[in-house]
DNA sequence: TTGAAAGCGCTAACAC
DNA sequence: GTGTTAGCGCTTTCAA
């Protein structure tokens, strides 16, 4: 090995890859001329900018997002927070998020909070870190030190998939307590007296079921037996279920309506029901929720409450956007409503 | 407002969080030392540990993790990239992902790339632009550009879910010939003799029922039928497609056992099965794919191909953060397996 | 064990 | 239109 001048005490370990300071050299031009040539064009010649898109194109540069998002006090980069993924009732929400907010060059961040919400504010405190430009909670019960941590971020939050009474900052979703009045004036209007519902154990579930039980109430009928499983719900916890919610049948006293909290839990009453010669929808009505992709061709085809899931994750994105380009926001709450999609198996 | 002496002009905008700045000169030391308080608690006195605790906590500081990923080149940020989200079969794997690097301080950020690939070389630009400490490529086909990208990128790169040739350079994966094989291997040790295929059009599908295709001609059985529906796959596709393959039921020569792509799809095959009064498993067998969580629980329950999903994405975690780490990983590519889970529906 | 200096790669602010 | 300068908030390097 040849011994030659030792290299000028170099300070400082790089990363190797190609800056934007190769770009401009190579281009002939100044940093911040290369930077304008990339990311405002308008502003710069038109020879300027042919002779930057050579060099990026020559040397394969990829600008670094971080140090563009440490200057520009801009990450770029926004956090979704659900429960759990497999959920697969925010999974068109997570999906049209990430969709939207990739067109306009955002990057995603998944969280995972569980339900329990014991996870909950490290995830948060990761996530301020971060500095994203917004974060969507779908489905998150918040503490009190996690609203702390957000309000004090100065961070653009959406919460979605509830209508709470003390969003922290923006809201799009729908109420839960509607939803569990609807169902139950639905089979109301349909001749059925005698309620069952079959739901999982999160917060959003109960304030259905509470609202379905205090409507059957109010209807002149007897109280709903309720049958609580651990979320997320599963086919097998509502086959489970169902033998549970029959057992207490009396001879004149049989439930003739199921409100499932998710249509998985309705599959599995369903499947159960099959099982056990319960006719559906003769016998037992069954209503599910989340209109999931199965919902509308299963054998009877499920009834069940439709929930525009991607609609809500375009909307929360739009809320951050707009934020993001200073855009006045006039309404920060959006109630984006259900539908009960009326099937057979009701 | 009183009029007080001009603030130095300030040349530049701060985002007006607290920083290590703020939280050293608090506790009476330099940034570094605070820096060290945070990162290396062990590298510093009892003391200056403490007061600096005490500043954080009275500060509510939260680390610029931007400016620290810039500094140190680790950004603890890593993309998990799948065609997309609501395909259910990755769940587990991005779950496990996601919590597994959670644990260690990482954050992952979700890519969808599509089914056709048409995103993906967009996508991994801008993930490339983030600079993660790894990227996990889930059920994707990888452009000649995407390739280069990544490895011109140097990042640490697993791909997953499948057994490639030629990995880019890690893999935790299993083979789906070997998945076809041994599906008709188990059809037809069970008696089967005319099978039938109904298919996602995504090429690890097509993997699987082109070697169940020759397998069935090696046993000297007559050719599968084959439907083949896009991705991602549903209950619909599935009982569409169980009538399409009853249609060429001649006599003599009806169907005896179908491989599905997915649970989904075998869910909808038995489905309209049901409606058909076709007898499963007596007139025909029914394998599907993944064993989700419904598939144990269906009537009949579902002999299924089962996948440790959980698992994949454990190991891919684990081999990016060992790479993260500088440890040295001897065996780059893992063949996880799989299982074929006997039920009642063959 | 602690600190000073330098700089990661980029962009806002202010000239010219 | 283009350039100079000065950081964004942190960590590495080197020295004490």
């Amino acid at each position: 090995m040849l011994i030659g001048p030792l290299p000028p005490k170099r300070s400082r370990r790089s990363s190797g890859a190609v800056t934007l300071h190769d770009v401009a050299r190579l281009a002939g031009v100044a940093p911040i001329t290369a930077s304008r040539a990339l990311n405002t064009p308008e502003q710069v010649s038109e020879a300027v900018l042919q002779k930057v898109k050579d060099a990026v194109a020559s040397t394969g540069y990829v600008p670094n997002r971080l140090a563009g998002g440490l200057a520009s006090t801009r990450s770029r980069l926004v956090a979704a927070v659900v429960p759990t993924i497999s959920g697969a009732v925010f999974l068109e929400t997570v999906q049209s998020l990430t969709e939207t907010f990739a067109q306009a060059g955002y990057q995603v961040m998944l969280g995972q909070a569980g339900y329990d919400g014991l996870r909950e504010d490290a995830l948060l405190k990761a996530i301020v870190g971060r500095r994203p430009d917004g974060v969507v909670l779908t489905g998150i019960v918040h503490s009190v030190e996690g609203r702390k941590l957000l309000t004090a971020s100065g961070i653009p939050v959406v919460e979605t998939w509830d209508l709470t009474p003390t969003p922290i900052d923006m809201l799009v979703g729908f109420s839960h307590v509607e939803v569990g009045r609807a169902v139950a004036a639905f089979l109301h209007a349909r001749g059925r007296r005698r309620f069952g519902v079959v739901a999982g154990n999160d917060p959003r579930a109960k304030l259905r079921y509470e609202s379905f039980h205090s409507a059957a109430i109010a209807f002149g009928l007897p109280a709903p037996k309720v049958v609580v499983v651990p979320a997320p719900t599963t086919l097998k916890y509502g086959r489970d279920s169902l033998s549970r919610l029959m057992e207490c049948n009396g001879a004149n006293n049989a439930i003739d309506a199921i409100f499932c909290s998710s249509d998985s839990l309705a599959l599995g009453v369903m499947t159960e029901a099959r099982v056990q010669g319960v006719r559906i929808p003769e016998d037992v009505a069954v209503v599910g929720f989340g209109d999931l992709d199965f919902a509308a061709y299963m054998q009877p085809a499920l009834t069940t409450v439709q929930i525009n899931g991607g609609a809500i994750g375009r909307q929360a994105a739009q809320f951050i956007l707009d934020r993001a380009d200073g855009r006045e926001i006039v309404q920060r709450v959006i109630d984006i409503g259900f539908k009960i999609v009326d099937r057979q198996s009701t």
